[in-house]
DNA sequence: ACCGATTGGTGATGGGGATCACACATCGGT
DNA sequence: ACCGATGTGTGATCCCCATCACCAATCGGT
């Protein structure tokens, strides 16, 4: 693992972002109910299959989203940043947690329970619309995961996009062709659906052909289009 | 295609499944604002990437979604039946349609536009629950897809799952272990992300292993189990 | 009853990537 | 500085399934 960054950025607040993008009335009603609490690596938030408890909402940190299959292979639906909660459709539909939600670096997790949740929701329309609206992004999200998973279905293409993509969530930092490399091979595997060997060697094929360049977890993309290429191929 | 059956159940009332499982004040309010239109087969509602203008609740009928990806491959989401919304996630998000919907066979559809279910909505919390509950729906069916899909992966293992998910439909017919075989085996393909060359040779097989026997565009399952067994391999 | 169009069956072939098997590199702790 | 654990590089092999190529069967309309 070559992650272990551990932030140093953001020490002016307790927590960083405030509730989101929710009106202060309802944060602070929120912040009522709410837990916060701290959670070391690898903390498992909640399980595939299990009946839903309540929401987390990270505040700090980073969240891995998988499901896995029945053979064991796992599959990574993405990765969730400070701001997101997690698990709201499971919440509000009642059913069990559609993935597991595992920590990748030591974070701060706010937990709000089911009832504690609907109840405000009930009270504070904008909540309501908040939830709706997160969960139609995290649909919206979903299918594109399938679209690109399933219709493509080079794995090299499915590698460029998933680095593409990266570049997309960097555009406003200092170096926008540059991209922190977080995940193991395995992790990136489980990203794209595929082998670790595999992507082991499309990287190398990658590197060859001059389309990234890597020192240390630091990978550079000089020419993002010659990237994008490979998608339409 | 096996299918026109054009339905001769349900001839009671007009429209029969009324606004689903809504109150009838909502209802009536809904119905106010909506406007039901008879379409032929192969009309297309809406199409992935499309602003949305509003969402289409199958009234009677049946309804493809799909999606497609760059290289024109198609993926079947999910056959909608009578009673469901289609479109909501998008109207809710203000983001594109995330994928195409395209009648089955000649189908009535009610249409309401985007701002008259965002107004409904602010006035009646049921009807933004209700709202919510679907997509959340939605959400959880896509990631069982995605799992489904991806981590399966031989091309029987995803069509065993696809027929017994059929079953699972008709437990309250008359026959329970019968499915209407309503799509080609190119949809088919299109369901589990295979070749229609593939699916022939596979439902051959499944013939030849006695898991099901075929008359007409009539699926007998015998022995369910069976079937099931090709799924945990 | 005809004929074009759509659908279904089946062989042959090739390729992409999973899998197995090792060796090397790197990390983290004591 | 050592060593086990974890991550990475790369060859060899093999198998599933997409694809191409045809033909048979069935449908649907006039």
């Amino acid at each position: 693992m070559a992650t272990h960054v551990v932030n140093n950025a953001q020490k002016l607040t307790p927590v960083d972002k405030t509730f989101c993008d929710l009106p202060p009335a309802v944060a602070d009603a929120l912040e009522q109910e709410a837990l916060t609490t701290s959670y070391p690596t690898g903390a498992v938030l909640f399980a595939e299959g299990q009946a839903p408890r309540g929401v987390f909402i990270v505040r700090r940190g980073r969240v891995k989203l998988s499901i896995c299959g029945s053979d064991g292979r796992t599959l990574i639906l993405r990765i969730v940043d400070a701001g997101c909660p997690l698990g709201v459709a499971a919440v509000v539909s009642g059913r069990q947690y559609e993935a597991t939600a595992e920590t990748q670096e030591p974070s701060e997790i706010t937990f709000l329970r089911q009832s504690d949740l609907l109840r405000l929701m009930r009270l504070h329309g904008e909540l309501a619309l908040w939830v709706t609206q997160h969960i139609s992004q995290d649909y919206a999200s979903t299918c594109r995961e399938i679209r690109d998973l399933i219709l493509s279905d080079s794995a090299s293409e499915k590698l460029a996009r998933l680095l593409v993509g990266w570049l997309d969530q960097n555009t406003k930092s200092k170096y926008p062709s540059q991209v922190k490399l977080a995940l193991t091979h395995e992790e990136i595997g489980q990203m794209i659906g595929s082998s670790r060997e595999t992507v082991s060697r499309l990287l190398a094929g990658f590197k060859k052909q001059h389309l990234i360049q890597q020192t240390g977890s630091t990978l550079v993309i000089p020419d993002r289009v010659a990237l994008e290429s490979l998608i339409t191929a």
